[in-house]
DNA sequence: TATGAATGAGGGTTCATTCAT
DNA sequence: CATGAATGAACCCTCATTCAT
């Protein structure tokens, strides 16, 4: 029976692998079930037998990349032991750009995709499947952000808002500038943010 | 002879807004050329005779859109006459908020399909085609910031996406917070940038 | 040992429910094999255990519809002791109409699917698997009309044919009456037939 | 333009007619709208220039057919002047068993489709196609039978059922009689009936 | 015996594109 | 210039059937 089930898994991580990889390449009006399924190495039939359709498997997949970016970038800043908001917000940004300037084709995949309600959800369970390794470590960020700011969730919006929408082109481009010219500008404005509110 | 030109410019701006009004109402892939020519009043061969295909008149779309809403607010800001280039920015930002928050439509496809490279193309020419009545206002505000600030561009690029992407879910879901909510917070932000690239 | 056989059956009875239902509900290009394994409750791959496709449990189950019907109305004749071959005929048809006008579901799903082959069929034995509780009151009753009238098999062949196809839209769609207006001249019918052939 | 008119003419009726080849031979589950393209001569996509699915075309199919049988007899009775009900409708009759004779798959086809309302179409207009040649001998028969007998309405419903059931097993499996030996009994029948009904 | 995951052939349908009119 | 009938490639999706468990 655990021999079924793990075969299940390996066929859906498949399935996971191949529609990013093609999603990645090509528009999704140029990418078909059919191949998906060639690529994974399954049957069209099988794709049906996980996902419902195209938008099935490619809400899901943004969910999962945007989660695992986030959650890793959770655990280095709790390994990091960094004191402050402020300090805490720059780690973590710098390292989720730092996360997706080394893989373009992820940066398009999520920035294309990601609603700041995938985002959300992104930030605590992946996807209505219970991750057993999360870690608290945003939460806690949030829940200690309100006594010490004003408007945390705010802040955190205009933050993620501006920093997910302007590495794209800087990264993928260097439009209008490269990353490593723009970063400092994204820091000091997420210096100047957070001390606004500061309490 | 010019009734002749005049004929074909109004079948194309027919297919323009035809276009707009189909793809604002669903899903490009569920848009079809036919469709386009149906709602438009032209023969399907017809649209071959204007545009490419459907990604032709998508982006020419854009560009115009974009460039027309820019350009409102230019003329607004010629009309008003306001000093120093901080009260400009805000009275920009806030008109091309008015603009959109009115329609939803046009934010939600504008949104979708503007990137920097045609916004940058919409705040000068129309899309290869000469803009007679185009105002130099935007050009000279960037040559005047040359002078008063330093990397104006960086500044209008963090404005531009920080406005362009947080505005989106503010005005169409009121998520995180209505756009009335959310308007003090960017406005204040902006003045903070400004000024903290000051000469 | 048994039990195992019971338990068979029980699977094979509870297709047959499960595919009856599907097929007076749907067209049977809409009813799938998954369709009926599903609502009998068993395996997809049970089905192929006991029936060859789709239209081998079709046709035995218009078998086993019919000779049902036909059981019963042999039954009830031989009950209630009738004299006389036209009357015994009306008998037996009023029998019949009245199980399946109590009944459109079942009228409709064998009238779609009866022939004159399958009737005889249902006259005799059901379907290869033989029928305990058999009773010859029909055989019988053929058997007296060879001595007392002309060519029976005929006589039976017109008014099967007749009820068969005119009771449909009648029934189902009070077309062109309803069956309370068709029956007197259903009757009627039948006894002119019948007079028609004494010898 | 007559000559556009004329190709779509064309096309219609080969596709008609490859429809009722593939319809007469087969199962309709086992004929694909691409076999009726392919046998038409067109592309599969003309075929939805012109029908809605298989079942479109089918039921059209059947009204042209069962249309022409009828209007064939009627034309045949015209041209012959029987005088009487009776040896009108044994002509009528008689006629149209001839007909399905000489053509076992058109009767096969008929025999499936055809319903009580679809025969009352049949009798009148084409499928909502005026007739310009239609002949009003039907019509005349049933308003003159309404003087002379009763319930000719019914009377009708009874023969045509009654024929329109028993000729199918008879003239194709020559069961249970063939076709010549069923013909008195038919007839005679519809005498019976008709006597009957006689004011 | 019983299962249901896996398959891939083949169905229906849409639509960008062409081209004769 | 303008048309829209015709096309067939390519899509999505279903489902009968098999077979390892």
């Amino acid at each position: 029976m655990s021999k079924v089930l793990a075969k299940k898994a390996q066929k859906k991580d498949a399935l996971y692998n191949a529609a990013f990889d093609l999603f990645t390449r090509k528009d999704d009006s140029d990418t078909s079930i059919s191949d998906i399924a060639k690529k994974a190495g399954v049957g069209k039939g099988t794709f049906y037998l996980y996902f419902k359709d195209k938008y099935d498997i490619k809400n899901k997949l943004v969910a999962r990349k945007a989660h695992s970016i986030i959650q890793k970038a959770g655990e280095a800043l709790a390994a990091a032991d960094i004191p402050g908001l402020e300090d805490k917000l720059i780690f973590l940004v710098d390292n989720v750009i730092d996360q997706l300037s080394g893989n373009p084709a992820l940066l398009r995949f999520i920035s294309k995709n990601l609603s700041w309600g995938i985002f959300k959800n992104a930030m605590t369970e992946e996807n209505g499947e219970i991750d057993e390794n999360y870690t608290y470590v945003l939460d806690l960020l949030m829940e200690n952000a309100k006594e010490t700011h004003t408007d945390p969730d705010i802040l955190i919006y205009l933050i993620v808002e501006l920093v997910g929408s302007s590495i794209y082109g800087s990264i993928l481009y260097s439009e209008p500038v490269s990353i490593e010219e723009l970063k400092p500008h994204l820091f000091n404005t997420i210096r100047l943010l957070t001390r606004a509110k500061e309490k």
